[in-house]
Parts: C-alpha cells; structure tokens; sequence
DNA sequence: CTGAAAGCGCTTACAG
DNA sequence: CTGAAAGCGCTTACAG
C-alpha cells in the first residue's frame, strides 16, 4: 500500500493483463472487445478491492470530453437565474454532468471573456442567458462545435438553440386584465434594453394598448442602476403622470422598487393604482395587497433546456435547431382586482 | 491554416526551438531559464500571431492543479446562498478559478457523493456549507490534501477552515431587544436540527431567556417539510400558546411561513406578536409592518472565505487552521417595535 | 479474444 | 543559455 493513487498501468502489471484491456473492461466495452467474463471478472474485482477511481484529466485529454457544462447567467443570486440554477445543475447531475457558472451582471465584455475562458477549459456545452452584443462571441464558439443553448433571452442571427417564455402573449394577457378590470391609463415600466425578452413584453403591452385604442405611457429606466436608483425615477415617474392608475412592471425587482416608490407617494393599491409583475417572488404572495404576477415555469424551462443541450452534446448537432417557448402564467392576486368591482 | 488547433510542439517545431522553451516562456518562466530576450520575443510574437491557446487538460494532468473550487451549499437557489454564491464566484475569477457547484438539499448522501465526485475530477479545494453527518466525508478530503473550507455552520472535530457569523451573541441581543420593548412570552421557531449555526441560535436565546428569568418556549420543527407545512405547524403552535406575544424565527424562510400563520389566525404585527428573524430578505424591508432581521455581511463572508482558500491553495496546509467569525447586524424595523412604546 | 504502441498536450528534472 | 526525454493516466486504432 503505497499512497500514489493507482493507475490502469498498475492495474494492468499486477493482474499481467494489457492496459487496454482493463480500460475496456473499466468502461463496460469488454463485451464488444470479446474480453472473456472471466478476465473481467479478476479485473472488476481488483479494481473495487484497490478502490481504483480514474483519473479524469487523463480521460479528457484522451477523449476531448470534460463532461462539465458552462451556465452563464445575468445573476445566480436572483430570485429567476438562481432557482433555475439549482434545477438545471441537479438535472444535468443526474446525466454526470458538472456545472460551472459565471455571472455577468449584463456587463457584455465580462461575458465573452468568461465565455472564451469556459471554451478553453473544454465545457462540453455552453447555456447561457446573454448580455446584449454577445452575437459575435456565441457564434465563434459555435462555428468550434461547442453547443449552446440560449436561454430567457434571444440572440437576434445566431443559428441555435433557444428556450423561453411566450412574453408577447402572456403580457397581452395581463394588460387585457387590466383593462377588463376598468383601470384606465396603464404604464408599462421597463428597462432601456434592446434584449429581446424586453421587446418582446413592450411589444405586448404596445398591441394590447393599441387594440384597445389606449394611449400607451412607458418608462424605460437605464439598467445600471441600483434600487435606490430606481424607486426615485419611479417615484418621479408617477407625479409625473398622476393619471396612471395601473402599471405593468417587466420584472420583479422593478416592481418591488415600484411598490416603495407607491408607498413613498402614498397611492393604495389597487384602488388608486393597479400592479402586475413579470416573474414571481415571495414578497408578492405575501405582500399586503399581494401582487399579480406572470410566474415562469422554472423546472420546464430547466427541464427542457438541459434535455436540449445534453442531446446536442450526445448527438452533435446536425438536426434543426430547436426553438421552444414554455407557457408563463398569470397568476392573479389583489393588486390588479378593484376592490369595488367584485 | 489547418483548422487543428496549435500545440506546444506545433511552435516549437516551426520555430526551431525545443518544447520547453515554448513552455518557459509562455509560463513567464524565461527569465528564471535564462532565455534569450530575442529568443523569448519571437515565440512570444508568433503565439499571438497564430492565436495559441494552452489546453487545460494537459496542463492539468500534468500540474495536477485545475484552477477549479467546488462550491457545495444547501440550495444555491435561496436568498442566502444564492447571492453568497455570486460573490464567491465574482472573487474566484478574479484570481483565474472556475467554480463548480451543487446543492445538497440538506440531504447528506447526496452531499457525500458529490463531494467524492468533485473530488475525483481534482478541483484544488472546496467550500462547503455541509449537512449533517458530513464529518467522515470532509476528514477524508482533507486527509487527501485537498483544502477544504467549511461555511455558515461548523463540523464538529473536523481541523480545518471555518468562516461563519457571531449566531449566538447577535440573537442575544435580538432576544434582549425583545424584551427591552416589554414583549413577555418570547417564542423561538426553528429546525429540529444538530447543525452548529442552529444551536447557537437556540444557544443565544435560551441562555438570554434564562438571564432574565424568563421562561423559555420552543417549537423545533422537522428540516424535510415545506412551506405550507411550516405554516400549519406554526400556526397550531400559536393557537396552543395564545400566551406568547413576540416569535424569533431562526431563517428567513421559516419567518415567512410564519407570516402567513400570523396573517391566518390574525394577529397585529407587532402590538399583538413581535417579530425578528435571522437573515435578512426582501420581503421584510417592504412588509408592512416591515420584519427586523438580523443580517449577515454576506460581501464579507464571501470575501473571507475565498481568500482563505486561495491562501491554503497556494500555500499547502501548514499554518494553524483558522475559525473566524464576522459579526452580523441587529436591523431594527417595525416588527418589533410597540407602537405604544414609540 | 488480447497486447504493444502511439497519441492527447502539457511540465519539468536533467544533461550539457 | 537550450534541448532531448520521460512522465502525467488515459483511449483507441491496429495487428495478430
């Protein structure tokens, strides 16, 4: 018993069997090797005796295949990318793969050179939720044969990938609730980025608004701002147009920076101003009134995105690239229900 | 232009010179070589030129390093570990490691295996919010040489790293908080659980309790139930304690379900039932009444732990293990503050 | 059915 | 100052 872990080639000396042998036995090809049972037997009995674990440098060197995939997110600390992260990491876990992670905090040159730095570790696949501008950068790691599964947000010309929600349609949904509610001017608060899943909600608001002959009224705040930052604007936003009496927020922590600002302004919500939210968050069962919210389907989005990646990795890429939208939900609660109507 | 990618062996043959140049010089190594500054000047060139990229594997199989961490926690998708995970990875990068996480669940097997799993595949140390009987597990790792630093709760007679927060002293104060705005029948809710934080905490009200001649009341629910099972345990306990008018809650999440309990049998916040809990959480600044919380410096632990690590990375294990604890911070906000005190 | 050998792309004593 | 060579621990054609 010496500590040096031991190898196939130790292996191989004291059983005096050749090293390919006992890898083709260690990775359950001995049968198409036409390796006798009996010879397998010896080796998988010494090897469980020693508890012989393989090195998986060595392996892939010898193989290209890391069996690690590269999740690169806006935030993993958010209440959206972070349950994703833990359903996407279990799912792959049970395929043996390993996640590594980077946040980007949407700065775009962070992404890419984190996106070369998981390329030249050798993930076998990539899924990511890209800042804007990353077209170049995810397309060269494609043209190298690495997959890539896009995620939340699409990347306009880049041939892959994606999974998502069907914005567009469940913001019309809810700005048609709105308005079936007879609240009247309804803002649309967003952020000023041209990502698509941003688009696509304004987008939504912006036919619902037209169909229905509704003057749309949007703020669309920088991104690179802090909370604080934020509730101010919206806080101004509202004096402003103090006509609104119903708003739509694109995401959650908009909504809760809205909700200070709306205390700040003392509106009651939902009788002076009405309120949904894009994606869930445990403040919005909970708050007093609680919050509609359109709620995302976490584990089929993660769900599908790890199938979709994991097949690719199998089986190259040579089929179409997939496309799919998972359905949100509306999730109506107080905030968007006039007390005076029910 | 072959669409091979460029080795070592690649430059050195075009540039007739020996492999180990090419590596001493790409590592910095030169000067310590005593490499030609016109020699180390044209492979230099030529690298960028051809755009060469060292592999990994290689590199690791030959260095036994992987500049990877394993990061395992509980669930990297709550508002505790999720942002602690966020900044972990922000500091990691800096210093060129990669990490790769999982959750355990609180589920020990689950964490055993991964952990032999990350360990098998080399990452150069770990960080790890470990579920109970972990001990053996973690010993085996460290006897192994791989650096381990263990976070938020400790394991008992395991000598190595620790980072984690002052529980017991900050819940004194909570508790004694509490008692200073004349709250009477003080209730601690927590997990029926062994973990070191958990007991501290108990610790830390039971032995304030005790101080002031207080007669302690505990409920210590099971850790495998989820939200709306806390809910109705907390809520039975309150109708079967009518008396006790002020709840520290042990996590965030235990807090929350605590609020809806408190919502459904309809009691005041915080003239009928004082409120704190441990860690802090986005809902408890917008509730109304907004929920006093003790805060962990998450940037700080972070920060900590990563450095710590590296530290042992590079250093080996030589010095005396290290148990540091960061205080956390008493927020006072509403909860538990009588309005007829004020 | 099994074995000898080359190869994956690095690092690092060692010799000169 | 620089180069030839062994080694890290696997995989996988290829030969028999």
């Amino acid at each position: 018993m010496t500590n040096k872990k031991p190898s196939i080639n130790d292996i191989a000396k004291h059983l005096n069997v050749a090293k390919s042998t006992v890898s083709f036995i260690i990775n359950g090809k001995a049968e198409a090797h036409r390796i006798s049972k009996k010879q397998e037997q010896r080796v998988l009995e010494y090897i469980k005796e020693i508890g012989y674990k393989p090195n998986y440098m060595a392996k892939s060197l010898a193989t290209g295949k890391t069996n690690s995939i590269g999740l690169i997110v806006e935030n993993i600390g958010d209440s959206f990318f972070g349950p994703i992260a833990l359903m996407i990491e279990e799912r792959a876990k049970k395929s043996g793969y390993r996640i590594i992670y980077s946040s980007t905090r949407n700065n775009t040159n962070d992404a890419l050179s984190v996106l070369q730095l998981f390329k030249d570790t050798h993930v076998d696949g990539f899924i990511i939720a890209p800042p804007v501008k990353m077209e170049e950068g995810v397309k060269k790691v494609i043209n190298d044969k690495v997959p890539v599964v896009i995620f939340d947000r699409m990347l306009e010309g880049v041939k892959t990938d994606y999974v998502g929600t069907n914005n567009r349609e469940v913001v019309e949904e809810a700005c048609a609730h709105l308005l079936e509610q007879k609240f009247k001017r309804i803002a649309f608060i967003s952020l000023a980025s041209p990502q698509s899943q941003m688009q696509e909600r304004l987008d939504g608001y912006l036919h619902t608004m037209r169909k229905k002959k509704q003057t749309p009224i949007v703020l669309q705040m920088r991104y690179d701002v802090d909370r604080e930052g934020y509730r101010n604007e919206i806080i101004h936003f509202l004096q402003n147009n103090p006509d609104v009496d119903a708003v739509f927020f694109a995401t959650n922590y908009l909504c809760i920076s809205g909700l200070e600002a709306i205390r700040e302004i003392g509106k009651k919500i939902p009788d002076e101003i009405g309120i949904i939210a894009f994606d869930e968050h445990d403040l919005f069962r909970l708050f007093s009134p609680s919050i509609t919210a359109i709620v995302q389907p976490l584990e089929q989005l993660s769900a599908t995105i790890v199938k979709i990646l994991l097949n690719r990795i199998d089986k190259g890429t040579i089929e179409p690239y997939q496309y799919i939208t998972v359905p949100s939900t509306l999730v109506i609660r107080e905030s968007s229900v006039k007390k005076k109507l029910k």
